[in-house]
DNA sequence: ATGTTTTAAGCTTTATTTAAGGTTTTATTG
DNA sequence: CAATAAAACCTTAAATAAAGCTTAAAACAT
Protein backbone atom coordinates (compact mmCIF):
# COMPACT_ATOMS: atom_id res chain seq x y z
CA UNK A 1 0.00 0.00 0.00
CA UNK A 2 0.76 3.73 -0.08
CA UNK A 3 1.05 5.62 3.08
CA UNK A 4 1.60 8.51 3.76
CA UNK A 5 2.92 9.36 7.80
CA UNK A 6 3.06 12.80 9.26
CA UNK A 7 4.72 12.40 12.52
CA UNK A 8 7.70 15.34 13.87
CA UNK A 9 9.69 13.11 16.20
CA UNK A 10 12.04 11.77 13.51
CA UNK A 11 13.00 8.87 15.09
CA UNK A 12 9.50 7.44 15.66
CA UNK A 13 8.39 8.16 12.34
CA UNK A 14 11.50 6.25 11.12
CA UNK A 15 10.91 3.04 13.25
CA UNK A 16 7.36 3.00 12.27
CA UNK A 17 8.51 3.76 8.21
CA UNK A 18 10.55 0.67 8.61
CA UNK A 19 8.17 -1.32 10.03
CA UNK A 20 5.68 -0.98 7.15
CA UNK A 21 8.43 -0.92 4.89
CA UNK A 22 9.11 -4.18 5.93
CA UNK A 23 5.52 -5.75 5.44
CA UNK A 24 6.03 -4.34 1.73
CA UNK A 25 4.42 -0.76 1.92
CA UNK A 26 5.73 2.59 0.41
CA UNK A 27 6.28 4.88 3.19
CA UNK A 28 6.15 8.85 2.91
CA UNK A 29 7.15 10.52 5.76
CA UNK A 30 6.67 14.08 6.35
CA UNK A 31 7.55 15.92 9.71
CA UNK A 32 5.69 18.81 8.95
CA UNK A 33 2.20 19.75 9.11
CA UNK A 34 1.97 22.43 6.26
CA UNK A 35 3.72 20.20 3.91
CA UNK A 36 1.74 17.50 5.08
CA UNK A 37 -1.08 18.85 4.14
CA UNK A 38 -0.49 19.94 0.47
CA UNK A 39 0.94 16.42 0.33
CA UNK A 40 -2.63 14.90 1.30
CA UNK A 41 -4.67 17.08 -1.44
CA UNK A 42 -2.88 15.78 -4.24
CA UNK A 43 -2.32 12.19 -3.28
CA UNK A 44 -4.85 9.47 -3.19
CA UNK A 45 -3.08 7.44 -0.72
CA UNK A 46 -4.70 4.25 0.78
CA UNK A 47 -3.96 5.04 4.28
CA UNK A 48 -2.70 8.05 6.39
CA UNK A 49 -1.19 8.45 10.01
CA UNK A 50 -1.58 11.87 11.12
CA UNK A 51 -0.04 12.43 14.22
CA UNK A 52 -2.18 14.91 16.17
CA UNK A 53 0.22 17.16 17.71
CA UNK A 54 2.23 18.65 14.63
CA UNK A 55 4.76 22.10 13.88
CA UNK A 56 2.87 24.44 11.96
CA UNK A 57 -0.85 23.14 12.07
CA UNK A 58 -2.28 20.33 14.31
CA UNK A 59 -4.07 17.52 12.61
CA UNK A 60 -7.04 18.12 13.21
CA UNK A 61 -6.79 21.21 11.24
CA UNK A 62 -5.35 19.67 8.56
CA UNK A 63 -8.01 16.53 8.08
CA UNK A 64 -10.90 18.74 8.32
CA UNK A 65 -9.22 20.72 5.01
CA UNK A 66 -9.05 17.00 3.97
CA UNK A 67 -12.49 16.67 4.40
CA UNK A 68 -13.84 19.38 3.09
CA UNK A 69 -11.97 19.19 -0.08
CA UNK A 70 -13.24 15.69 -0.75
CA UNK A 71 -10.19 13.54 0.22
CA UNK A 72 -11.63 10.15 1.14
CA UNK A 73 -8.64 8.23 2.20
CA UNK A 74 -8.61 6.56 5.78
CA UNK A 75 -6.77 8.34 7.89
CA UNK A 76 -5.36 6.55 11.27
CA UNK A 77 -4.64 9.38 14.04
CA UNK A 78 -2.20 9.32 16.55
CA UNK A 79 -2.24 10.46 19.86
CA UNK A 80 0.02 10.86 22.91
CA UNK A 81 -1.72 9.03 25.82
CA UNK A 82 -2.22 12.12 27.69
CA UNK A 83 -4.31 13.79 24.92
CA UNK A 84 -6.88 11.14 24.94
CA UNK A 85 -9.87 13.62 25.08
CA UNK A 86 -8.78 14.50 21.81
CA UNK A 87 -9.96 10.91 20.60
CA UNK A 88 -13.48 12.20 19.97
CA UNK A 89 -12.91 15.79 18.17
CA UNK A 90 -10.80 13.16 15.65
CA UNK A 91 -13.60 10.91 14.82
CA UNK A 92 -15.76 13.76 13.96
CA UNK A 93 -13.29 15.63 12.30
CA UNK A 94 -13.16 12.30 9.76
CA UNK A 95 -10.63 10.29 11.47
CA UNK A 96 -11.64 6.49 11.05
CA UNK A 97 -9.48 5.38 13.43
CA UNK A 98 -7.48 5.91 16.05
CA UNK A 99 -4.43 5.22 18.50
CA UNK A 100 -2.65 6.28 21.50
CA UNK A 101 1.63 6.34 21.85
CA UNK A 102 3.04 4.10 22.50
CA UNK A 103 1.78 1.44 20.60
CA UNK A 104 2.81 -2.20 19.76
CA UNK A 105 3.72 -2.76 15.68
CA UNK A 106 1.60 -5.41 15.70
CA UNK A 107 -1.30 -3.52 16.23
CA UNK A 108 -0.35 -0.69 13.91
CA UNK A 109 -0.44 -3.20 11.45
CA UNK A 110 -3.13 -4.82 12.08
CA UNK A 111 -5.48 -1.33 11.57
CA UNK A 112 -3.35 -0.38 8.90
CA UNK A 113 -4.35 -3.40 7.24
CA UNK A 114 -8.25 -2.81 8.41
CA UNK A 115 -8.39 0.40 7.23
CA UNK A 116 -6.33 -0.49 3.72
CA UNK A 117 -9.05 -3.00 3.42
CA UNK A 118 -12.01 -0.40 2.93
CA UNK A 119 -9.95 1.57 1.02
CA UNK A 120 -10.68 1.59 -2.61
CA UNK A 121 -7.44 0.06 -3.97
CA UNK A 122 -6.93 -2.84 -1.64
CA UNK A 123 -10.36 -4.29 -2.15
CA UNK A 124 -10.03 -7.77 -0.57
CA UNK A 125 -8.03 -9.63 -2.76
CA UNK A 126 -4.76 -10.49 -1.13
CA UNK A 127 -2.84 -11.20 -4.49
CA UNK A 128 -3.23 -9.45 -7.91
CA UNK A 129 -2.93 -10.84 -11.39
CA UNK A 130 -3.14 -10.09 -14.86
CA UNK A 131 -2.82 -13.28 -17.51
CA UNK A 132 -0.58 -16.00 -16.26
CA UNK A 133 1.57 -13.51 -13.80
CA UNK A 134 0.09 -13.55 -10.10
CA UNK A 135 1.60 -11.60 -7.49
CA UNK A 136 0.61 -11.77 -3.61
CA UNK A 137 1.83 -8.83 -1.24
CA UNK A 138 1.61 -10.13 1.99
CA UNK A 139 3.41 -13.13 1.18
CA UNK A 140 6.14 -12.23 -0.75
CA UNK A 141 5.68 -14.15 -3.59
CA UNK A 142 5.02 -13.77 -7.36
CA UNK A 143 4.41 -16.37 -9.60
CA UNK A 144 4.54 -16.76 -13.46
CA UNK A 145 1.93 -19.86 -14.77
CA UNK A 146 2.66 -20.80 -11.49
CA UNK A 147 6.13 -21.10 -10.75
CA UNK A 148 7.46 -18.92 -8.35
CA UNK A 149 10.06 -16.31 -9.36
CA UNK A 150 12.08 -13.92 -7.03
CA UNK A 151 12.12 -10.55 -7.63
CA UNK A 152 14.15 -7.63 -6.04
CA UNK A 153 12.36 -5.92 -3.67
CA UNK A 154 12.14 -2.35 -5.66
CA UNK A 155 10.76 -4.46 -8.73
CA UNK A 156 8.48 -6.02 -7.36
CA UNK A 157 6.98 -3.03 -6.09
CA UNK A 158 6.68 -1.25 -9.20
CA UNK A 159 5.74 -4.63 -10.60
CA UNK A 160 2.55 -4.82 -7.92
CA UNK A 161 2.13 -0.89 -8.85
CA UNK A 162 1.77 -1.72 -12.29
CA UNK A 163 -0.49 -4.91 -11.63
CA UNK A 164 -3.03 -3.22 -9.56
CA UNK A 165 -3.98 -1.03 -12.60
CA UNK A 166 -3.27 -2.63 -15.98
CA UNK A 167 -4.09 -0.27 -18.38
CA UNK A 168 -3.12 2.65 -16.50
CA UNK A 169 0.12 4.77 -17.52
CA UNK A 170 2.24 5.83 -14.79
CA UNK A 171 4.63 8.54 -15.15
CA UNK A 172 8.59 8.40 -14.14
CA UNK A 173 7.62 11.28 -11.48
CA UNK A 174 4.52 9.12 -10.22
CA UNK A 175 6.48 5.88 -10.12
CA UNK A 176 8.98 7.43 -8.01
CA UNK A 177 7.00 8.20 -5.73
CA UNK A 178 5.36 5.39 -5.47
CA UNK A 179 8.08 3.00 -5.29
CA UNK A 180 10.54 4.72 -3.78
CA UNK A 181 8.40 6.90 -1.55
CA UNK A 182 9.89 10.01 -2.62
CA UNK A 183 10.14 11.88 -6.04
CA UNK A 184 12.94 13.49 -5.66
CA UNK A 185 16.42 11.76 -5.35
CA UNK A 186 15.31 9.42 -7.70
CA UNK A 187 16.95 9.41 -11.41
CA UNK A 188 15.25 8.88 -14.34
CA UNK A 189 18.08 6.47 -14.91
CA UNK A 190 17.11 4.69 -12.22
CA UNK A 191 13.20 3.73 -13.02
CA UNK A 192 14.43 3.13 -16.45
CA UNK A 193 17.08 0.71 -15.31
CA UNK A 194 14.92 -1.42 -12.77
CA UNK A 195 12.38 -1.59 -15.87
CA UNK A 196 14.80 -3.20 -17.88
CA UNK A 197 15.80 -5.65 -14.89
CA UNK A 198 11.84 -6.64 -14.63
CA UNK A 199 11.01 -7.31 -17.91
CA UNK A 200 14.05 -9.41 -18.12
CA UNK A 201 13.01 -11.54 -15.25
CA UNK A 202 9.24 -11.45 -16.71
CA UNK A 203 10.28 -12.75 -20.21
CA UNK A 204 12.65 -15.39 -18.92
CA UNK A 205 9.45 -16.51 -17.07
CA UNK A 206 8.19 -16.64 -19.99
CA UNK A 207 9.85 -18.91 -21.89
CA UNK A 208 10.12 -21.26 -18.91
CA UNK A 209 6.47 -21.62 -20.01
CA UNK A 210 6.11 -24.53 -21.85
CA UNK A 211 2.43 -25.56 -21.75
CA UNK A 212 1.71 -21.22 -23.08
CA UNK A 213 4.69 -21.78 -25.94
CA UNK A 214 4.85 -18.23 -26.91
CA UNK A 215 6.42 -17.26 -30.13
CA UNK A 216 7.78 -14.82 -28.42
CA UNK A 217 7.87 -13.26 -24.55
CA UNK A 218 4.98 -11.02 -24.98
CA UNK A 219 5.76 -7.38 -23.92
CA UNK A 220 3.83 -6.99 -20.53
CA UNK A 221 4.89 -3.16 -19.58
CA UNK A 222 5.01 -1.58 -22.50
CA UNK A 223 6.78 1.89 -22.69
CA UNK A 224 4.26 4.94 -23.65
CA UNK A 225 6.95 7.30 -25.21
CA UNK A 226 6.47 11.00 -22.82
CA UNK A 227 3.83 9.34 -20.65
CA UNK A 228 5.30 6.84 -19.00
CA UNK A 229 4.74 3.00 -18.63
CA UNK A 230 1.82 0.39 -18.43
CA UNK A 231 1.26 -3.16 -17.95
CA UNK A 232 -0.59 -4.68 -20.52
CA UNK A 233 -2.90 -6.75 -19.55
CA UNK A 234 -4.20 -8.23 -23.07
CA UNK A 235 -0.95 -11.09 -22.21
CA UNK A 236 -3.33 -13.39 -21.75
CA UNK A 237 -4.71 -13.69 -25.75
CA UNK A 238 -0.83 -14.69 -27.08
CA UNK A 239 -1.63 -15.59 -30.66
CA UNK A 240 -2.64 -11.80 -31.62
CA UNK A 241 -0.62 -10.02 -33.89
CA UNK A 242 1.11 -7.37 -30.89
CA UNK A 243 1.80 -4.84 -34.17
CA UNK A 244 -0.05 -1.73 -34.01
CA UNK B 1 2.19 -18.31 24.42
CA UNK B 2 1.50 -14.79 23.57
CA UNK B 3 -0.05 -13.26 26.53
CA UNK B 4 -1.25 -10.01 27.38
CA UNK B 5 -1.24 -8.79 30.82
CA UNK B 6 -3.23 -6.04 32.17
CA UNK B 7 -2.84 -4.98 35.28
CA UNK B 8 -2.29 -1.20 37.08
CA UNK B 9 -0.08 -2.14 39.78
CA UNK B 10 3.37 -2.15 38.37
CA UNK B 11 4.89 -4.08 40.77
CA UNK B 12 2.58 -7.16 40.90
CA UNK B 13 2.64 -6.72 36.96
CA UNK B 14 6.03 -6.88 36.51
CA UNK B 15 6.55 -9.94 38.89
CA UNK B 16 3.60 -11.98 37.08
CA UNK B 17 5.57 -10.98 33.63
CA UNK B 18 8.85 -12.30 35.04
CA UNK B 19 7.42 -15.25 35.86
CA UNK B 20 5.21 -16.23 33.11
CA UNK B 21 8.21 -15.31 31.03
CA UNK B 22 10.29 -17.79 32.94
CA UNK B 23 8.02 -20.44 31.69
CA UNK B 24 8.64 -19.73 27.77
CA UNK B 25 5.77 -17.58 26.89
CA UNK B 26 5.97 -13.87 25.66
CA UNK B 27 4.01 -11.02 27.93
CA UNK B 28 2.72 -7.27 26.68
CA UNK B 29 2.04 -5.82 29.70
CA UNK B 30 -0.35 -2.73 29.50
CA UNK B 31 -1.22 -0.34 32.84
CA UNK B 32 -3.78 1.76 31.41
CA UNK B 33 -7.74 0.32 30.42
CA UNK B 34 -8.51 2.09 27.43
CA UNK B 35 -5.02 0.95 25.90
CA UNK B 36 -5.25 -2.28 26.95
CA UNK B 37 -8.77 -2.63 25.34
CA UNK B 38 -7.40 -1.54 21.82
CA UNK B 39 -4.49 -3.88 22.09
CA UNK B 40 -7.41 -6.74 23.00
CA UNK B 41 -9.43 -6.06 19.77
CA UNK B 42 -6.53 -6.45 17.27
CA UNK B 43 -4.20 -8.62 18.74
CA UNK B 44 -4.69 -12.13 18.48
CA UNK B 45 -3.36 -13.09 22.07
CA UNK B 46 -3.43 -17.01 23.38
CA UNK B 47 -4.79 -15.70 26.77
CA UNK B 48 -5.27 -12.44 28.42
CA UNK B 49 -5.08 -11.68 32.41
CA UNK B 50 -7.05 -8.79 33.62
CA UNK B 51 -8.07 -7.15 36.42
CA UNK B 52 -10.77 -5.30 37.28
CA UNK B 53 -9.90 -2.91 39.06
CA UNK B 54 -8.18 -0.08 36.39
CA UNK B 55 -7.91 3.15 35.57
CA UNK B 56 -9.87 4.88 33.04
CA UNK B 57 -11.74 1.51 32.79
CA UNK B 58 -13.22 -1.11 34.21
CA UNK B 59 -12.03 -4.48 33.29
CA UNK B 60 -15.86 -5.35 33.06
CA UNK B 61 -16.36 -3.15 30.35
CA UNK B 62 -13.54 -3.67 28.37
CA UNK B 63 -14.26 -7.38 28.42
CA UNK B 64 -17.90 -6.77 27.07
CA UNK B 65 -16.54 -4.73 24.19
CA UNK B 66 -14.14 -7.32 23.77
CA UNK B 67 -16.82 -10.13 23.36
CA UNK B 68 -19.26 -8.11 21.58
CA UNK B 69 -16.34 -7.73 18.96
CA UNK B 70 -15.88 -11.15 18.54
CA UNK B 71 -12.53 -11.11 20.24
CA UNK B 72 -12.68 -15.04 21.53
CA UNK B 73 -9.62 -15.53 23.58
CA UNK B 74 -9.38 -17.15 26.97
CA UNK B 75 -9.32 -14.11 29.58
CA UNK B 76 -8.87 -14.75 33.30
CA UNK B 77 -10.24 -12.07 35.34
CA UNK B 78 -8.15 -11.22 38.69
CA UNK B 79 -10.17 -9.46 42.00
CA UNK B 80 -8.87 -8.40 44.86
CA UNK B 81 -10.52 -10.43 47.62
CA UNK B 82 -12.67 -7.87 48.96
CA UNK B 83 -14.44 -7.87 45.06
CA UNK B 84 -15.13 -11.51 45.09
CA UNK B 85 -18.92 -10.44 44.62
CA UNK B 86 -17.83 -9.69 40.80
CA UNK B 87 -16.96 -13.33 40.26
CA UNK B 88 -20.55 -13.80 38.78
CA UNK B 89 -20.59 -11.06 36.62
CA UNK B 90 -17.41 -11.86 35.09
CA UNK B 91 -18.42 -14.93 34.11
CA UNK B 92 -21.24 -13.51 32.53
CA UNK B 93 -18.96 -10.60 30.64
CA UNK B 94 -17.37 -13.16 29.15
CA UNK B 95 -14.29 -14.58 31.92
CA UNK B 96 -13.16 -17.87 30.83
CA UNK B 97 -12.02 -18.01 34.82
CA UNK B 98 -11.01 -15.77 37.76
CA UNK B 99 -9.07 -15.24 40.27
CA UNK B 100 -8.55 -13.23 43.52
CA UNK B 101 -5.80 -11.49 44.50
CA UNK B 102 -3.17 -12.84 46.44
CA UNK B 103 -2.96 -15.13 44.27
CA UNK B 104 0.21 -18.33 44.05
CA UNK B 105 1.74 -18.40 41.32
CA UNK B 106 1.44 -21.94 40.57
CA UNK B 107 -1.88 -21.39 40.65
CA UNK B 108 -1.62 -18.96 38.14
CA UNK B 109 0.26 -20.79 35.81
CA UNK B 110 -2.13 -24.01 36.23
CA UNK B 111 -5.03 -22.06 35.10
CA UNK B 112 -3.16 -20.53 32.40
CA UNK B 113 -2.03 -23.30 31.04
CA UNK B 114 -5.63 -24.66 31.34
CA UNK B 115 -6.93 -21.73 29.11
CA UNK B 116 -3.92 -21.85 26.58
CA UNK B 117 -5.69 -25.69 26.57
CA UNK B 118 -8.85 -23.98 25.10
CA UNK B 119 -6.96 -21.19 23.18
CA UNK B 120 -7.46 -21.27 19.23
CA UNK B 121 -4.14 -20.85 18.31
CA UNK B 122 -3.12 -24.01 20.37
CA UNK B 123 -6.09 -25.99 20.32
CA UNK B 124 -5.62 -29.26 20.95
CA UNK B 125 -2.06 -30.09 19.17
CA UNK B 126 0.42 -29.28 21.99
CA UNK B 127 3.24 -30.01 19.88
CA UNK B 128 3.83 -28.03 16.28
CA UNK B 129 5.90 -29.43 14.20
CA UNK B 130 7.19 -29.17 10.46
CA UNK B 131 9.25 -32.47 8.25
CA UNK B 132 11.77 -33.90 11.57
CA UNK B 133 11.18 -30.92 14.02
CA UNK B 134 8.56 -30.92 16.53
CA UNK B 135 8.34 -28.78 19.53
CA UNK B 136 5.64 -28.78 22.27
CA UNK B 137 6.02 -25.30 24.08
CA UNK B 138 3.93 -26.54 27.28
CA UNK B 139 6.82 -29.44 28.16
CA UNK B 140 9.52 -27.42 26.57
CA UNK B 141 11.46 -29.44 24.27
CA UNK B 142 12.45 -29.92 20.91
CA UNK B 143 13.05 -32.41 18.85
CA UNK B 144 14.86 -33.14 15.30
CA UNK B 145 14.33 -36.34 13.82
CA UNK B 146 13.28 -37.62 17.06
CA UNK B 147 16.25 -36.49 18.98
CA UNK B 148 15.82 -33.92 22.01
CA UNK B 149 17.51 -30.49 21.54
CA UNK B 150 18.42 -27.98 23.72
CA UNK B 151 17.96 -24.50 22.65
CA UNK B 152 18.08 -21.18 24.28
CA UNK B 153 14.98 -19.29 25.53
CA UNK B 154 14.54 -17.08 22.82
CA UNK B 155 15.65 -19.19 20.19
CA UNK B 156 12.87 -21.61 21.14
CA UNK B 157 10.30 -19.12 21.22
CA UNK B 158 11.63 -17.75 17.47
CA UNK B 159 11.55 -21.28 16.79
CA UNK B 160 8.34 -21.47 17.41
CA UNK B 161 6.63 -18.57 16.55
CA UNK B 162 7.77 -19.41 13.36
CA UNK B 163 6.81 -23.06 13.13
CA UNK B 164 3.07 -21.58 14.24
CA UNK B 165 2.83 -20.02 10.58
CA UNK B 166 5.07 -21.23 8.57
CA UNK B 167 5.31 -20.15 5.07
CA UNK B 168 4.63 -16.80 6.73
CA UNK B 169 7.13 -13.88 6.32
CA UNK B 170 7.78 -12.42 9.39
CA UNK B 171 9.63 -9.08 9.34
CA UNK B 172 12.07 -8.23 12.34
CA UNK B 173 9.77 -5.65 14.05
CA UNK B 174 7.25 -8.72 14.85
CA UNK B 175 9.94 -10.61 15.51
CA UNK B 176 10.98 -8.31 17.94
CA UNK B 177 7.38 -7.81 19.35
CA UNK B 178 6.80 -11.34 19.53
CA UNK B 179 9.62 -13.05 20.96
CA UNK B 180 10.98 -10.26 23.11
CA UNK B 181 7.82 -8.52 23.83
CA UNK B 182 8.63 -5.32 22.63
CA UNK B 183 9.31 -3.39 18.90
CA UNK B 184 11.76 -1.40 20.51
CA UNK B 185 14.86 -1.52 22.55
CA UNK B 186 15.87 -4.40 20.57
CA UNK B 187 18.43 -4.25 17.49
CA UNK B 188 18.46 -6.18 13.85
CA UNK B 189 21.77 -7.55 15.06
CA UNK B 190 20.11 -9.33 18.09
CA UNK B 191 17.94 -10.80 16.11
CA UNK B 192 20.17 -11.91 13.49
CA UNK B 193 22.30 -13.22 15.83
CA UNK B 194 19.82 -14.94 17.45
CA UNK B 195 18.49 -16.37 13.78
CA UNK B 196 22.17 -17.57 13.38
CA UNK B 197 22.94 -19.68 16.21
CA UNK B 198 18.98 -20.94 16.10
CA UNK B 199 20.11 -21.91 12.23
CA UNK B 200 23.43 -23.73 13.48
CA UNK B 201 21.78 -25.66 15.89
CA UNK B 202 19.53 -26.47 13.64
CA UNK B 203 21.22 -27.51 10.90
CA UNK B 204 24.00 -29.56 13.39
CA UNK B 205 20.92 -31.56 13.94
CA UNK B 206 20.00 -32.24 10.98
CA UNK B 207 23.56 -33.69 10.12
CA UNK B 208 23.05 -36.16 12.79
CA UNK B 209 20.13 -37.77 10.93
CA UNK B 210 21.50 -40.70 9.60
CA UNK B 211 17.88 -42.17 8.83
CA UNK B 212 17.28 -39.17 6.63
CA UNK B 213 20.39 -38.80 4.87
CA UNK B 214 20.35 -35.14 3.77
CA UNK B 215 22.54 -34.02 0.68
CA UNK B 216 22.77 -31.08 2.58
CA UNK B 217 21.19 -29.79 5.54
CA UNK B 218 18.17 -28.17 4.27
CA UNK B 219 17.61 -24.23 4.80
CA UNK B 220 14.77 -24.27 7.43
CA UNK B 221 14.53 -20.82 8.17
CA UNK B 222 14.46 -18.52 4.95
CA UNK B 223 16.11 -14.90 4.95
CA UNK B 224 13.41 -13.20 2.30
CA UNK B 225 16.06 -10.32 1.99
CA UNK B 226 14.36 -6.31 3.31
CA UNK B 227 10.96 -8.42 4.67
CA UNK B 228 11.90 -10.68 7.17
CA UNK B 229 12.08 -14.20 7.70
CA UNK B 230 9.89 -17.43 7.41
CA UNK B 231 10.25 -21.45 7.94
CA UNK B 232 10.36 -23.76 5.00
CA UNK B 233 7.87 -26.09 5.41
CA UNK B 234 8.73 -28.17 2.10
CA UNK B 235 11.63 -29.19 4.17
CA UNK B 236 10.28 -33.00 4.32
CA UNK B 237 10.40 -33.10 0.27
CA UNK B 238 13.95 -32.66 0.05
CA UNK B 239 14.79 -33.97 -3.73
CA UNK B 240 12.49 -30.97 -4.17
CA UNK B 241 14.14 -28.28 -7.24
CA UNK B 242 15.13 -25.08 -5.22
CA UNK B 243 15.74 -23.17 -7.84
CA UNK B 244 13.58 -19.82 -8.03
C1' DA C 1 30.55 -19.03 38.34
C1' DT C 2 27.66 -20.50 34.68
C1' DG C 3 24.57 -19.92 31.07
C1' DT C 4 22.30 -16.52 28.33
C1' DT C 5 21.86 -12.43 25.78
C1' DT C 6 23.62 -8.50 23.51
C1' DT C 7 27.09 -5.95 21.23
C1' DA C 8 30.78 -5.23 18.16
C1' DA C 9 33.58 -6.00 14.21
C1' DG C 10 34.77 -7.80 10.03
C1' DC C 11 32.94 -10.25 6.42
C1' DT C 12 29.77 -11.99 2.58
C1' DT C 13 26.05 -11.53 -0.22
C1' DT C 14 22.66 -9.02 -2.60
C1' DA C 15 20.50 -4.75 -4.13
C1' DT C 16 20.60 -0.26 -6.04
C1' DT C 17 22.47 3.47 -8.47
C1' DT C 18 25.43 5.40 -11.69
C1' DA C 19 27.68 5.81 -15.92
C1' DA C 20 28.59 5.01 -20.62
C1' DG C 21 27.42 3.73 -25.02
C1' DG C 22 23.64 2.05 -27.77
C1' DT C 23 18.72 2.22 -29.86
C1' DT C 24 14.66 4.05 -31.33
C1' DT C 25 11.50 7.59 -32.02
C1' DT C 26 10.33 12.28 -32.92
C1' DA C 27 11.40 16.78 -34.50
C1' DT C 28 13.97 19.90 -37.46
C1' DT C 29 15.77 21.63 -41.53
C1' DG C 30 18.21 21.81 -46.17
C1' DC D 1 11.64 13.99 -48.56
C1' DA D 2 15.79 12.67 -46.94
C1' DA D 3 19.32 13.76 -43.72
C1' DT D 4 20.36 15.16 -39.33
C1' DA D 5 19.74 16.39 -34.73
C1' DA D 6 17.66 15.85 -30.42
C1' DA D 7 15.22 13.65 -27.03
C1' DA D 8 13.60 9.60 -24.74
C1' DC D 9 14.56 5.36 -23.66
C1' DC D 10 17.30 0.77 -23.21
C1' DT D 11 21.05 -2.18 -21.68
C1' DT D 12 25.02 -3.67 -19.35
C1' DA D 13 28.68 -3.52 -16.29
C1' DA D 14 31.01 -1.31 -12.58
C1' DA D 15 30.75 1.21 -8.38
C1' DT D 16 28.43 2.02 -4.29
C1' DA D 17 25.39 0.97 -0.71
C1' DA D 18 22.64 -1.83 2.09
C1' DA D 19 21.25 -6.00 4.39
C1' DG D 20 22.43 -9.94 6.50
C1' DC D 21 25.82 -13.46 8.59
C1' DT D 22 29.17 -15.07 11.91
C1' DT D 23 32.20 -15.18 15.70
C1' DA D 24 34.10 -13.74 19.78
C1' DA D 25 34.00 -11.02 23.62
C1' DA D 26 31.44 -8.09 26.89
C1' DA D 27 27.52 -7.56 29.65
C1' DC D 28 23.83 -9.38 32.15
C1' DA D 29 21.42 -12.56 34.96
C1' DT D 30 20.85 -16.43 37.93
Amino acid sequence: MWILLVEDEKQLASSVQRGLEEEGHVVEVMHDGEQAELQGLVNDYDVVILDWRLPNRDGKQILEHWRAEDRTFPVLMLTALSDLDHKVSGLDAGADDYMSKPFSFEELLARIRALGRRSSEMTNTETVSAGPIELDARKHWVKVCGIKRSLRPKEFILLELLLKEPETVFSKTQIAERVWGSPYYVSDNTIEATISTLRQKLSESFEECKEMSFEQSPKVIETIRGAGYRLNSDIVNIEQDTRE
